[in-house]
DNA sequence: TTTTGAGTTGTTCGA
DNA sequence: GTCGAACAACTCAAA
């Protein structure tokens, strides 16, 4: 059976047949549709996921795969460039229609500019639609018609144009596909799975694809989102939501998030309880403004939304970034978070900010580098929240956070995690300090730390760097280079001379 | 064009 | 122990 004009959908980070426009208006069309998913294994630096979301990716892929199966259709999996894989398809099937869900990120757009040119040439149609954010990003403008570059204002003008359209229901029945000739290549093919067992962590604690996803916020939204306002901030609480890894494959769309909890909210009348609703529709809000700004501005992905910072003279030096990436640095807190990231492929949103900002501050590296290795090792790694949150912390993206907030890591150890809970969990040689000194156990007295079997600089390390100084040692590199007195370099390395004596 | 108000998540110091 | 101010200066967005 071949069909003169069948349906083409490219799924990209849009797994799910529940609020899927583009695969509904397919469907809609009524003719046979390939449902086809393109892995590029050429693909480099961003365009490559990390070894964690590959894994995510693997079982996503798996689960859509199964749900398109259950629904009529099955997904046509292709390896190569996707444009490659759409200008081959066409031969086969030159009268096809293709829809897609625009993707933000750069890569994703260049896919859609190589796109429109071959629907040009080949005199094809094609239909874009906006599955992967609340609006499209391009009809979101200020007075002047330029993009937003702080957060309220976008928020503001994001909630006026928001129409409380119910999401579309998961597509039940799929046109067949067109003939039975279609070749896919078996998944296992792509090898997104790592050869080393070391996923056991991450199985435990996550179900990918679209039943994943709804299980996960179901339980959200009958207990922890009612107090997400308090407790977000607290790693030793299980208080988020954890729907991170499902909105970045798209197994839930964010307009579904938004209306389940806004729906929650109306139907809840307590105002604490809606103080909470409201905290994670602002959290929504702050996705829908990264993936915005990295459609608008996709250099970001490399270089400070505000170009002038190029010239921060970051530390160019490799021995504390390692340090950092084992969670070696003598601060708990710190250690806990990228211990925490290194064995589940995810880190609590609090410890992705104290372990930023020690990265950035105290240890003054770029964070391009501490972007990186988030990139390659979360589970839920998004290019457009990876690179808004890296930059606010670092002081050179939207909304940055201003040069003088630095995190003091036993600070927000104590505030967040008072009980030691959380440190203990990934810390285990501190599992027997007690709560005063689990924070700073370079303060603990002797004894205390002999009864705790600690011998610090043996079972556990001596703190890298001295907050305080380091703390001083950023305050003085951010003056200096706003005040861009002196060149940059030259004054940076004099104050680097003082850090050696510490 | 100019002016005005405002800006996710912090820390420290001194009263 | 608690609280408010200072930490700098700048850019954005709207009036």
């Amino acid at each position: 059976m071949t069909s003169s004009s069948p349906s083409i959908v490219l799924f990209q980070t849009d797994l799910r047949l529940a609020d899927n426009p583009a695969l509904s208006a397919a469907v809609r069309r009524g003719q046979p549709l390939i449902c086809l998913y393109v892995w590029d294994p050429k693909a480099t630096g961003y365009g490559m996921p990390g070894a964690a979301s590959r894994w995510w990716l693997h079982h996503s892929l798996q689960s859509f795969s199964d749900h398109l199966q259950a629904a009529g259709n099955d997904l046509t999996i292709r390896i190569g460039k996707t444009v490659e894989v759409l200008s081959h398809l066409l031969r086969d099937f030159p009268k096809s229609h293709i829809f897609w869900n625009q993707s933000c990120e750069p890569d994703g757009q260049e896919i859609e500019r190589d796109l429109l040119t071959l629907l040009e040439a080949e005199k094809v149609e094609g239909h874009r639609f906006y599955g992967n954010t609340l609006v499209a990003p391009s009809t979101i403008l200020t007075q002047t018609h330029n993009p937003y570059r702080v957060f309220t204002p976008f928020w503001k003008r994001l909630q006026a144009m928001l129409r409380s359209s119910p999401p579309l229901p998961a597509v039940r029945k799929i046109p067949p596909q067109p003939s039975a000739s279609l070749k896919s290549v078996p998944l296992d093919s792509l090898q997104l799975l790592p050869t080393i067992h070391w996923t056991q962590g991450i199985h435990k604690s996550w179900t990918p694809g679209e039943k994943g996803a709804q299980t996960a916020l179901r339980k959200f939204l009958r207990a922890p989102a009612k107090v997400y306002a308090m407790d977000r901030d607290r790693p030793d609480l299980p208080h988020t939501s954890r729907m991170s890894p499902h909105l970045h494959f798209g197994e839930m769309s964010p307009g579904k998030l938004w209306n389940a909890v806004q729906q929650a909210k109306q139907k809840n009348r307590k105002a604490q309880d809606k103080k909470s609703y409201d905290a994670y529709l602002r959290q929504i809000a702050w996705r829908e403004f990264a993936q915005y700004l990295l459609f608008h501005f996709p250099y970001t992905v490399h270089e400070p939304l505000y170009t002038d910072y190029q010239a921060f003279p970051w530390r160019n030096e490799t021995d504390s970034l390692r340090t950092w990436q084992q969670g070696l640095t003598g601060f708990p807190i710190v250690d806990a978070g990228m211990r925490e990231l290194w064995h589940t492929g995810w880190m609590h949103n609090r410890v992705r900010m104290i372990t930023a900002s020690f990265l950035t501050k105290d240890l003054l590296l770029p964070w391009q580098k501490g972007a990186t290795w988030f990139w390659d090792t979360l589970v839920d790694a998004d290019l457009a929240n990876n690179t808004l949150g890296w930059q606010w912390v670092a002081g050179c993206g939207a909304d940055a956070s201003p040069f003088f907030r630095i995190f003091n890591p036993i600070t927000q150890g104590i505030k967040f995690d008072p009980d030691g809970r959380y440190v203990r969990k990934w810390v285990p040689e501190l599992a027997d300090l007690p709560s005063p000194w689990i924070h700073h156990p370079w303060e603990t007295p002797p004894l205390v730390l002999a009864e705790a079997n600690i011998s610090l600089g043996e079972t556990y390390p001596q703190p890298m760097i001295a907050h305080a100084a380091a703390r001083n040692r950023a305050l003085l590199a951010y003056r200096q280079f706003k005040k861009g007195k002196s060149s940059p370099s030259s004054s940076f390395s004099k104050e680097q001379g003082t850090m050696a004596c510490l």
